[in-house]
DNA sequence: CATGAATGAGCATTCATTCAT
DNA sequence: TATGAATGAATGCTCATTCAT
């Protein structure tokens, strides 16, 4: 049982690179990582969340600096003045991500209850997907090109947290408390129910149709999954 | 005495429509679509199957006919002449895979009982991860892009599908066969769960390691999700 | 928590314009047209001048962007810069060729003397041929190629334009002040006469030799034309 | 007073060329010129319409081998088995019509009386201008752009044969018969205003609107033109 | 003769990135 | 900081021409 080193991750997502020419990317000499100005971080944030939306629809080839210039509201040469590469600026999204990412399932408390934590972790699950469907898009963009760019982070920082939450679903396993079953494939099953309502976003609604399609579809969606990881992990006595 | 035996009129200046033509472009006088020859459904499909590679790792975007051809192992002039336009290629390799995608629940029997018909959906469709994963991850991409290409198909047919199923689970909800529940977020949920083994392989992989990571997790995967919709869905008595 | 501080009602997919922006392309939000800089005209000029050289030599398909930049010394994606479509370039000539053509004839005056204002017309026609044959040459590129580009406003403002000074020749025929013919097919002679000292320039010195074909030609079909125009091939007694 | 050799450049036209591979083109070794059988004559014929129609339309370089053979109507390779070489066509064209637009002004006559005869050249040149405005495009496109492929046959046939009708209309000056003037410029205003009806063909039609833009324009036209030249706009008591 | 297949060279256009101010 | 200008390297696609049958 590893302990979580993903805090660290998380850490160095507000950390910021040192100053080359332009305040971010690789520095020349190695030397002082100058810290940012205010109205740095504020062109960083919001050159970030132009390209979350620019790059969560086309993916990091098919967006554009342009683009992404555009929607932040910039000439394409400033833009790049604070984010010397596109890949640049795609890899600070996705690090600062997978915090995000991460952050649902740590909360998975091992001195709580399963059934609470577990409904709880679906609905937060649930409700990133609603309120950030932009950050799971851009994951699952990564996750289908082979995550070129994060295999480290993956095979690192998320396998301990998931061999950690997995170790506690176990034990909650072994005190009989929920049906014994594989925890690794059971966080699987809710990382796919739940992202999926981001991902799958215009398949979901356009099968729904114009009525069931509406902003309801998450509360349904909750209910429905609630019942089946529920009831589906509810402990019977044998016969 | 002039060598032009032929008047014209001296009208007849029209802005013009270039129109060479591949086997596979439109034909020259826009009539019948001469049948395919033996060396012409054979590229055709080595071109298909090369663009099913690209498209699906790096989107339609991201991909470029020089790389699908060099894959296919033409030259990209080549492979132009059967497939004149980039976007025809993944139109095609497209509408082929949505057939593809909805056979499996086309299957599913309304006659059959309820738990072997959807055990064996849910089978079919994890088989379908196992061995079409580009397949899958292609459908993702398109997905994640707001499905700009296939749009009607999924509000057509996949709606058309998707709720003729729904009334069967339904049915079968009805006499009491099953948990009473959401068919739509049930479908929803089956096909989330088995393809995150196509679509997110790479993160699972990570995450299981070597040793589970291995062929052996789609065993995993089966076993498990029979159990979580298995139980979850079993109707029991209310207290 | 979330390094996102805007949420996204996930459901803003569409299918985007990606929008770079040139100083002449369209604006970036479809707004205020930006005055160009000086050094923007100086460009615009310069390439449209190499523009006219190419497209009148070569017509709209046979001419390259290569060749244009070339004439203009700059690289193509600068050219680009300025002019992002070929045909961009190719309508701003257009454009602005029509109203220098147009001019010549707008100048005949209606309360002047009908002979001094024809031959004031042929003159300055004849200096245009002259002085702009690349202009006449583009023009007559168009029109051989049924002016798929410029018919609008042939229909329209030439159209115009000749009703009005057919009219007037009219006024001056009824009047009994010139011979009494079509006015339309008058101006179309002068408009042949004159441009094809410009269009058929090869041919006109081809056919008068090193000796005629010099710059005097201009003065020998001036004066031809203005006996022509006033009393035809008819004998005239010496006065 | 030089002879006509023009009757050299009518007769090579039906002169085919040596047979190299396919029945046209460069010979490889010089040796017999193989002469064309009926069905080559015949498919040779068929792929020159073609190649006018579409040269006159777009141009040397804005035509592709693709349009004429679709008009012709067999496949690109056969055309090119016919004729290696897209300039081949085009030169051969070029070649034959040079003979065709020579041949009314060869049969003005130094034997008849110079008005009959200026007002035949007229008519016949009109009627060319009516009857085959295409091969009219195709020269005017060729002149444009500096006869590069014929600027030795307008040199050395053309300019012969203007010479010696110069002569012919100089001579009729001198005897008194019609006024004097530059019997060159005489010619080439001829050749302006007659195939301004073919070239500016599109030009012509919009300005005359459809009511008297329709077939009766060439017969306006005529009528014109041969009050200009037998007048000009001199007004003259009625009779 | 005729045609399906193949290709090198070219062409308009895009795009990440650099330069100069 | 910010931006107008510039460019090399693609990128999708066209086209004359060749090859093989």
């Amino acid at each position: 049982m590893p302990p979580t080193k993903v805090k660290n991750a998380g850490t160095a997502i507000t950390t910021p690179a040192p100053a080359p020419a332009g305040p971010t990317g690789q520095p020349r000499t190695a030397g002082k990582p100058r810290p940012l100005t205010r109205i740095q971080r504020e062109k960083h944030d919001i050159i970030l969340q132009a390209a979350l939306e620019v790059f969560s629809l086309h993916g990091f080839r098919g967006a554009t600096i342009d683009q992404i210039a555009e929607v932040a509201g910039m000439s394409k040469p400033n833009l790049l003045y604070y984010f010397p590469r596109k890949e640049e600026i795609h890899r600070r999204l996705i690090t600062r991500l997978l915090a995000t990412w991460l952050a649902p399932l740590q909360e998975m408390d091992a001195a709580g209850d399963p059934f609470p934590e577990i409904r709880s972790y679906i609905r937060r699950k649930l409700e990133m997907a609603r309120d950030f469907p932009r950050e799971s898009r851009l994951f699952a963009n990564e996750m289908l090109q082979g995550a070129p760019r994060i295999i480290e982070m993956i095979e690192v920082d998320l396998k301990n947290l998931v061999d950690e939450k997995a170790a506690v679903l176990l034990a909650w396993m072994e005190q009989g408390k929920i049906a014994r079953t594989d925890p690794y494939h059971l966080i699987f099953s809710i990382w796919a129910t739940t992202q999926h309502y981001a991902d799958f976003d215009v398949q979901v609604r356009a099968v729904l149709g114009p009525g069931r399609g509406g902003e309801g579809r998450f509360e349904d969606a909750a209910r429905y999954l609630e019942q089946l990881f529920l009831f589906g992990l509810t402990p019977r006595p044998r016969p």
